[in-house]
RNA sequence: GCGAGUGUGGCGGAAUUGGCAGACGCGCCAGACUUAGAAUCUGGUACCAACCGGUGUGAAGGUUCAAGUCCUUUCACUCGCACCA
């Protein structure tokens, strides 16, 4: 039986030894396996850190038997807000509560069997750590890449903090799903735009899966058009746009212009409906998240009276309309309306009555009242004089160029994404090193200054309007300007959480450098990660800030690797028995401290892996789990069937663990770890059935289960073989080719693509020696009787199929 | 609306280039061992008919000697983004 008694055992050897600690020798080949670095939260590990964490478990174990320099690390990233909370319910230091938690996660972790390299662990709230956190953040202030801005930000009012776009997605609140407000306030943001396009290409030279490349692209939501100048009436002024489709000018009946766009109050004067367009905007500012999206349809809008747009193509006067269909954060925030071929133009010049001018013709006729015509990348121009005739692309090649020369506009690439709001007005992050100073500005720390560390306060607590708990720590505040050396301010935001979890793979490489964040050797040999499992949640959020902070440091020559990760996968959720999610609120949560005190690690391991896909979500089943269990129990009755040779050569039993080496290996280096195991079940039945097992034999099968279950491995390793640690002694098996090889092979007969029986042949029989064997086979003769054989298809090793 | 994906027994899920659908596990049924139960071991288990045989991979067509796999149409669900100009 397994006994968690053996979990004890082996963890205190494996965990008191370093067997897990990557070698500095690099004459070796390396591999470098990351996982996401836990938020050491108080309520401890949960299902999913131990489903992503076992993924890359095993394939590192694997590693280590094929000879690897592995690099498996883990650490802490615990700069954030839960942890903050806590602090200021109780008083107590979030110091104190983080090294609590982390001496909690550690245990954990040991529990679970996961042979984590425990001599690199990094935590993002060490000073020796955020030093560097904020060395980077020096850099990218040199280069421009950060500044501070008085913008509108996204803002919650329960977490009394700004939020990134990344974090605000649907117009919620990442930590608390609270409703996002938007607020102008300054505050610092990094420029990941200016990166865009850097990180659109390095998605071509990774290995990440189809979803994750298309969730980033999409994020990133790049488009080609151009933006062009309208000239408006009477004023000496003109009103920018940008389009995705320049070719459609003719067919532009109106303009419109966001409900916070500047050229309302420049020319309040001209318009003689102010008022009412200032009341349109107050309301529109009203609308919940839940109005601009459902009611996304329903189009509002009041146009603007006493000033008009000149259409620079032909001439035209048109109307200008606000309405809160367009964003004033996209583009230029106004844009030339073209109904008859956009969706939105269409509803709102429908609404209001304006005109609705065609100017492509498709294959097909349209009729204009009933819907904007959408089959545009076949149609031809019509109604626009200088590009008439031409096919969409081209037309928008023609009207670019004619743009540009009448230099009333330009070619110009949009990206959706935006500058990353990187401050947020709480206590336990990063202090960000810059000091303000009233003659030279914002002038970052001097390097050799690094860290500044936080100040101790007595309350954790956020200021009612919106500033940082740390502008009450009067002392340290007053300091001064490291430029000028006159009296100055420090900066009293910190940095997000998604600062730490930005690099901090690059530290795990060299985590106890003093003189840079890592030596450019070490990187050099161990860069990029191999391969990077983690959760799909973070693909829009972490996966995309630690993209583009090491593409910039790739940029300044500190990082040897344009791309950080070489392979990324994803693990699927673990859904509550009831297939919803788990969540507290529905009672349905496993917690896995509770499985491992029951049954094992090693059957929590196998029933995770087994459950199904990989990287596809799953429903926990505790039956499933005591199966597991069964087939531990099974491989620890091995200890009764093992003899020292077979009586007798048994070439089935050689070529069924041949065979399963070969599984296995492919199946784990693919995560297909639930057909790996049903492999390793299968070769059980097996040795079952014949009652007995070689120690030749079990030594491969326990080496190629012990990445997945290393316990019921090591143990049995001991006990039967009288050895010590498999990742010392054992290697991990090859495939003997030759023993795959069968003598015979058993394939189906189908007649008229129905399987009638089976045929055995030779292996490497040809064509003709087969079809001999079929026709002197009396089964056949039922079949075929009376009846004409038409053809005779014969595939050797696969099917016999006779047409009658 | 756009993007990605999924649909196979009572359940979780397997099926190289198209080549024996349902591996493996759960559940269920039977047998062995037990005073009995638990545990364990052995066998069975897609459906209909129960003799031959027939039907089956969301639905409907098609290509092919042969389709879960390829093509066309369609339905349902999941995830991500969403007034992207």
């Amino acid at each position: 039986m397994y006994d968690k008694i053996i979990d004890k055992k082996w963890q205190d050897v494996w965990y008191n030894t370093d067997i897990y600690a990557a070698k500095e020798d690099k004459s070796k080949k390396k591999f470098y396996g990351l996982v996401e670095f836990p938020y050491p939260s108080g309520v401890g590990l949960h299902l999913g850190h131990v489903k992503a964490y076992i993924g890359m478990d095993v394939i590192s174990r694997k590693k280590r038997l094929e000879d690897y320099n592995v690099l498996f690390p883990i650490g802490w990233d615990a700069f954030g807000l839960p942890t903050e909370n806590y602090a200021i319910k109780t008083g107590i230091h979030p110091r104190a509560v983080t090294d609590k938690n982390i001496e909690k996660f550690t245990e954990q972790l040991k529990a679970a069997g996961f042979s984590f390299d425990l001599t690199r662990q990094v935590d993002t709230t060490d000073p020796n750590y955020y030093k560097w956190t904020q060395w980077i953040f020096i850099q990218l202030f040199k280069h421009g890449l950060a500044y501070k801005d008085k913008t509108e930000v996204n803002y919650c009012n329960n977490c009394k903090v700004v939020l990134s776009n990344e974090e605000s997605q649907g117009g919620k609140c990442d930590r608390c799903g609270g409703e996002v407000v938007q607020r102008e306030k300054e505050v610092w943001m990094l420029k990941i735009t200016d990166y865009a396009e850097k990180l659109l290409e390095g998605l071509n030279e990774v290995d990440f899966p189809e979803r994750i490349k298309a969730q980033q692209e999409n994020w990133i939501g790049k488009s080609t058009g151009a933006e062009i100048d309208f000239k408006l009436t009477v004023l000496e002024d003109s009103l920018k746009v940008y389009t995705t489709r320049p070719d459609t000018i003719y067919g532009v009946t109106f303009m419109v212009i966001a409900p916070e766009h500047p050229l309302i109050e420049k020319f309040q004067d001209r318009i003689s409906n102010i008022e009412q367009v200032r009341e349109y905007g107050i309301n529109a500012k009203k609308k919940t998240e839940f109005e601009r999206v459902q009611l996304a349809k329903d189009k509002t809008g009041v146009k603007l009276e006493g000033i008009e747009a000149i259409n620079p193509i032909n001439g035209k006067n048109i109307p200008i309309w606000v309405a809160d269909y367009v964003m004033m954060g996209y583009g230029t925030g106004a844009i030339m309306a073209v109904p008859a071929h956009d969706t939105r133009d269409f509803d709102f010049a429908k609404k209001f009555g304006i005109d609705i001018i065609q100017v492509i013709q498709g294959e097909q006729e349209v009729d204009v009242n009933e819907a904007p015509y959408t089959d545009i990348y076949n149609g031809v121009m019509v109604n626009s004089e200088i590009v008439n005739g031409m096919k969409v692309k081209e037309a928008i090649s023609k009207m670019i160029e004619v743009i540009q020369e009448k230099g009333i506009g330009c070619a110009k690439t949009n990206y959706f994404m935006k500058d990353w709001a990187f401050a947020r007005q709480r206590y336990w992050g990063e202090p960000l090193p810059i000091v303000k100073c009233k003659k030279c500005g914002m002038v970052p720390l001097d390097e050799k200054d690094l860290p500044l560390t936080l100040p101790e306060v007595k309350d954790f607590k956020p200021g009612q309007n919106g500033e940082s708990p740390l502008a009450e720590a009067t002392e340290w505040i007053h300091t001064k300007c490291p430029h000028c050396g006159e009296d100055a301010l420090r900066e009293t935001d910190t940095m997000p959480q998604w600062a730490g979890s930005s690099w901090y793979f690059l530290r795990y490489i060299d985590p106890r450098n003093d003189a840079c964040l890592a030596n450019l050797e070490e990187l050099k040999y161990w860069l990029p990660v191999d391969w990077y499992n983690g959760g799909m949640e973070h693909v829009t959020r972490h996966l995309i800030y630690s993209r583009f902070w090491h593409r910039f440091l790739y940029d300044i020559g500190v990082v040897p690797t344009k791309e950080p990760y070489a392979k990324r996968s994803a693990q699927g959720l673990i859904l509550g028995s009831d297939g919803e999610k788990m969540s507290k609120s529905r009672g349905n949560v496993v917690d896995p401290s509770d499985i491992i005190a029951e049954y094992g690690a090693d059957t929590l391991r196998t029933y995770m892996l087994f459950i199904g896909e990989y990287d596809e979500a799953a429903p926990w089943n505790e039956n499933g789990v005591k199966g597991a269990k069964k087939f531990l129990d099974r491989v620890m009755r091995l200890e009764f069937m093992v003899v020292d040779k077979y009586e007798a050569y048994d070439k089935e039993l050689d070529m069924e663990l041949n065979k399963l080496v070969k599984k296995v290996s492919s199946d784990i280096d693919a995560m297909k770890y639930n057909t790996a195991i049903a492999a390793l079940m299968t070769y059980i039945n097996i040795v079952y059935k014949k009652g007995v097992i070689s120690r030749e034999d079990l030594k491969k099968f326990l080496t190629i289960l012990s990445p997945i279950a290393p316990h019921v491995s090591q143990e049995l390793w001991s006990k039967c073989l009288g050895k010590e640690l498999i990742e010392r002694e054992a290697k991990w098996p090859s495939v003997d080719e030759n023993k795959l090889v069968q003598q015979d092979i058993e394939i189906a007969v189908q007649v008229n693509g129905v399987v009638r029986f089976k045929l055995v042949h030779p292996v490497g029989a040809s064509k003709e020696e087969i079809e001999e064997i079929l026709k002197s086979d009396e089964r056949l003769n039922a079949y075929i009787q009376g009846k004409v054989i038409k053809k005779i298809i014969i595939i050797p090793g696969r099917i016999v199929n006779i047409v009658v």
